[in-house]
DNA sequence: CTGAAAGCGCTTACAG
DNA sequence: CTGAAAGCGCTTACAG
């Protein structure tokens, strides 16, 4: 990093001060009624050098790091990183780089990486929330740091957030299951107080509700346990004809899970899988997925944060619902219901 | 961002200069003879205020911004994410940040990206290549920024570089399947002069010529053409009894375009695939890869690094080549010999 | 043993 | 129209 231009280097160079070289920068050269002579000057000669500001002395000086904090689990998830992609590409667009942290499902780390960005002054976090960092979120918000929550969120947690419909979705998959001839429709999540997990389900009780079935909710241990609660249930007599299952970690589980036992197992359930993943197409039976459309998650996000980051008193928070859609693969038309 | 604490304030409280609150931060108190009645003293306070050192401050003052920049295709790639995990974990424990950015494999972008890093003062660099930013890495090169390229590499680049025994690793595979009785072994890769792809290829071609086979290699066009050389090939006379794909992309490509003509053919052929995924476990005949032990690569890069980043002068390039294992699935047994 | 002071590269209120 | 100067929060050579 030798030899970096400064605003300093220009200003001799054009023999001026750095304060005029400084109000051309930021585009201020109007306002500050400095002569369009100079103005191209300096411009020029910037150019010329391929100055480059200092970011981290303008960061100094302004308390603006242009940097945002990202935390999520794992970033290895397509979810994720599906959604990292699209949220980077937005952020470059606008002068922001975007930290990307990795909690590892651990609250203590979690509140670790939330200081740590703090240290480094982010200006906006993007957060899909583990469970037991309520209090440090919190914490951001009293001092109104833009902070936007996705993919989960708390309901008694006044934060701007950017979900997908989760109970509009699993009510219709249950409906289109129900509609293609099934009657013992299982739903199958993780043991968790997420919200969105919760929402997930009560679409698929609804349904069920409405359509006056028997609701079977499934709690899919992790790590899988052959001998477990789900394999009773399909080995039982009185055993689900569809899965409905709530993210594509769950799915992947019970793909797994199936598979170990007996892989003509797949083809005897419809399943729906919240959440495409590109395995599903390649399935002997092709899996029909709830998908979320994650650049549209992702420029919500960014749309709602560099709203906030460029606000000076917080207007009330926005909470942005995107609908998911459904791709209907041939594991949950009519084909089982004859067998059944 | 209210009412940061600075040294200032731990100075005022502590009744002493923020030179001795710095040193005592910064470990030198014994080296500069603190007295331990105030270096306890300032340790305490630190620990009271919650004081955290204002990193820009620090950047800017010492020329480092204890960050690392991270450039690849595209971060949504399953090896890619995967590698990124890592590298994020091992990068924190050492105080590190990584900033993550997609070139989205275009060239001008890559260059707009290197040059947003470098004014962001980042100390050093891991990249995947992609083609035509060989100029702008000379350039940081030239300026001694650390920097450890991965997955790609430029024979007439002199950089540190980490990456897998690419050439052993299809001369392995290829062997295996002769052993397993194929005998006309194709190689189907992307037309490029990546040298890690052209490795990959010459590992087989080796092996093919060792075993006095005739050599066929395929160079999948994307996006897919139905009528294209590929289908040809399957069609013919001649045509290939096993597969060896360079790389999980490709892989996908011919995956793909296999079930959109006939599901079935996928048991036709006896298949190798360079990188897992998940997904070749789920077929129906689950498939033989070559892995890439992302943890092991991503430790390897850095450790190079930051051995870099703590020298003063460079050492010689170092090149880190790591072994990758194939695990062998049904694709590749003998069954399909019998057949064919 | 400890502190005053310079300086990293910016921005901006203030003065002319 | 333009510039001198203060200050963001640190680190460190220098002086006592």
């Amino acid at each position: 990093m030798v030899n970096k231009i400064s605003m300093k280097d220009i200003a001799i160079k054009c023999g001026t001060s750095i304060t005029t070289v400084s109000f051309v920068i930021n585009g201020r050269a109007n306002e500050k009624k400095i002569s369009e002579t100079m103005t191209a000057k300096v411009k020029k000669v910037i150019t010329e050098l391929g100055y480059q500001p200092h970011s981290m002395a303008q960061g100094l000086r302004t308390g603006k790091s242009k940097t945002i904090g990202f935390l999520v689990d794992d970033i290895s998830e397509p979810f994720f990183s599906g959604i990292a992609k699209y949220l980077d590409e937005k952020a470059t667009a606008s002068g922001y780089k975007i930290l990307f942290c990795c909690t590892g499902n651990d609250p203590k780390k979690a509140s670790e990486l939330i200081s740590m960005l703090n240290d480094r002054s982010v200006d906006g976090y993007i957060i899909a929330l583990a469970e037991g960092v309520e209090q440090e979120i919190s914490k951001l918000l009293e001092k109104n740091i833009p902070m936007v929550l996705f993919d989960r969120y708390l309901l008694d947690l006044n934060t701007d957030y950017v979900i997908v419909n989760n109970i509009d979705s699993t009510y219709a998959a249950t409906i289109h299951l129900i509609k293609n001839g099934y009657s013992r429709i299982a739903f199958v999540g993780p043991q968790t107080t997420q919200q969105q997990m919760i929402d997930r389900c009560t679409g698929y009780q609804r349904a069920i509700k409405d359509y006056g079935m028997v609701e079977r909710v499934i709690y899919l241990s992790s790590p899988i346990e052959h001998g477990g609660g789900f394999w009773d249930i399909i080995k039982g007599n009185d055993k689900p004809d569809a899965f409905l299952f709530a993210a594509n970690y769950i799915t992947m589980q019970a793909l797994r899970l199936l598979i170990s036992i007996d892989p003509k197992l797949l083809e005897q359930f419809a399943m729906i899988s919240f959440d495409d993943i590109e395995i599903l197409q390649f399935l002997p039976v092709p899996i029909t997925a709830i998908v979320q459309p994650l650049e549209e998650i992702a420029v919500g996000i960014m749309d709602i944060l560099l709203t906030r980051l460029g606000e000076s008193t917080q207007e009330a928070k926005i909470h942005k619902i995107i609908s998911t859609k459904m791709i209907v693969r041939k594991s949950s038309d009519n084909r089982n219901v004859v067998r059944a």
